[in-house]
DNA sequence: TTGAAAGCGCTAACAC
DNA sequence: GTGTTAGCGCTTTCAA
């Protein structure tokens, strides 16, 4: 192994030397850099990690923690992790993965042993156990959703409530006084992740405004026939022309199937909007109007907040709640407007 | 911060004695153990990994190379990176994430900074640039994909040319003399990942054998679009009752839909396998015979060998190829044998 | 502008 | 069975 001392050596100059070179954390005559930076190309020099942890308490690694458990809902995961793992890699951090089924545990275990120095938390319930844990950790710590409670740990999400307004907006706009929304599965409903609720409650909020009746189906089994079932239900409750919400977009595509199997088109017979990513829309047959999850957004605003905590860490930290603006694309499940 | 003096302290030992309860590697006892266990417990220690690692040249952490990419495919990813996590933790280990678009330069990171003691690297090509660097990295690299030359690193993959075998025997079990092969993407093609040619190389071979016509399809603009027009062609050339095997699984779901909107019933009126995974495969409408993936058992399989590699790594290191059996399971898309 | 030296918290000889 | 001690490779005072 290369060390700063080999380094100083071949450079002629003291260990310390090396450091600052690397550091920048003090001015450097024009020669002595050049020197030194010549041996580090020379020797292909690189830091020891672990070392320069323990010598300057910072590990330059984002934990994360991710919603890998048994029965977790995983698709539309990767967007975030990838969003994440790069927006880290910008500002020179890497990323532990932490699963969620390690639960606090984890999250003791990256704080208590530093092994990172800011920890990104996704898949929040609204009454989390882990959220307490995490806010007495000493580390920073920035939630991808948003509990009840946030204990002071600052959040970024997609503003649900506003995904919901906006779904009945839209349909209210293209003339439905009636709407069926699809909601999610027992598992998901019982787990109590926070987005359910938030969306409903904006959905529910910007119908009544708009004098629309409307009803849920819920909860949909997950498959195929869970999907079957709740088509049917809605199709019964739906009225002549039906409306449908979907915030479960694991069902959308066995919906839209089960819908061309009646013979039914989506955006003359009946309008559908889904709350899904951008690309589970496209890939709709036909692609889905829908509002957009956006987790990229989501995640790089996380990134950029956590890393602003984790500059100024001294200063108190202003708990925020940062809410994403979703946006309504309108593919071929609804009419066009006017 | 509580560190193994605090807790020596307080159980009335040395520092060295704590560590040695730590790690068992000298006997104790009970009545010592007793108290350092006690210590730790109330001081809630938890030892410092950078110092840990710096002391003990082991860092506990596995490096794990994703093909995120401007352009990868990532879907599919999910489970790989799933089970590599848990079968990290059940050892003890964490994971660190590279992008892969991070290229050799990530691998050299991860060895020359020491921040990990192994590393999975996924999104083989087959002459994969990044090959040569990883091994002479001196820290056991572990490869899911085969390159064609391996450069002596142990491949952990699925057995794609008996995938292909299998796929081709199945069509000639009920009754198939003909068949169209759905294959990739340009870019896919371009970049030469490994599996590809595999999997062609293995059907072609038994087609021959059982003496089946096969044309390829290829390559397969990505999006409903390229699916379509992909579909055209094979149907054109397939026969009066057409038999695709679409080792391409992103494409799966759109060459579905255009079969069913020309009226056509897969299983009566054709044949597809699909090579994806079961989950992919059950969400198919109807549910599509396929050729299974299995990325839980290749991962599974990797992580095995890298930490008998890790073990034993003073061991001249006995380089292998390990294929994981695909398995066919019949569903909707193909008729019953017999 | 630079060097010397004292740790950071742990492990692992080496003693007894 | 346990304690003492010398590092692991780096950062960062303190001196010059």
């Amino acid at each position: 192994m290369v060390t700063s001392r080999d380094v100083a050596r071949l450079a002629g100059v003291s260990q310390s030397t090396v450091s600052y070179v690397m550091s920048g954390r003090r001015s450097i005559s024009a020669e002595t850099r050049r020197r030194v930076e010549a041996a580090i190309e020379q020797l292909t020099y690189q830091p020891n990690a672990g070392a320069r942890a323990l010598a300057s308490q910072r590990t330059q690694v984002i934990g994360l923690v991710v919603p890998f458990a048994p029965g977790a809902d995983t698709s539309g995961l990767l967007p975030f992790i990838e969003s994440i793992a790069n927006c880290a890699r910008a500002e020179d951090y890497d990323v532990l993965l932490v699963t969620a089924d390690e639960g606090s545990a984890g999250l003791s275990r990256l704080a208590g042993r530093s092994l990172c120095d800011a920890i990104v938390m996704m898949d929040i319930e609204a009454e989390d156990a882990r959220i307490p844990v995490a806010a007495a950790l000493g580390v920073p710590v920035i939630l991808i959703g948003v509990p009840d409670d946030p204990a002071g740990l600052p959040c970024v999400d997609l503003d649900f409530p506003r995904a919901g307004r906006m779904a009945a907006a839209e349909l209210a706009a293209i003339g439905h006084d009636r709407v069926v929304v699809i909601g999610h599965s027992a598992e998901v409903i019982a787990r109590d992740v926070n987005f359910v609720r938030r969306f409903q409650r904006g959905f529910a909020a910007e119908a009544a405004e708009r004098g629309i009746h409307h009803e849920i189906v819920a909860p949909v089994a997950p498959g195929r026939a869970g999907a079957e079932a709740a088509l049917e239900e809605a199709l019964a409750r739906g009225g002549d022309r039906p409306a449908l919400v979907v915030p479960n977009s694991q069902a959308i595509p066995a919906l839209l199937h089960g819908i061309g199997r009646r013979g039914l088109v989506p955006g003359r017979d009946l309008s559908l909007i889904g709350l899904c990513t951008d690309d589970a829309a496209e890939a709709g047959e036909p692609p889905v109007t829908n509002v957009s999850l956006e987790p990229r957004d989501v995640s790089r605003r996380a990134m950029q907040t956590l890393f602003r905590l984790l500059d100024r860490s001294r200063e108190p930290a202003v708990p925020t709640v940062e809410l994403v603006e979703p946006r309504l694309a309108r593919r071929r499940t609804t009419i066009p407007t006017g």
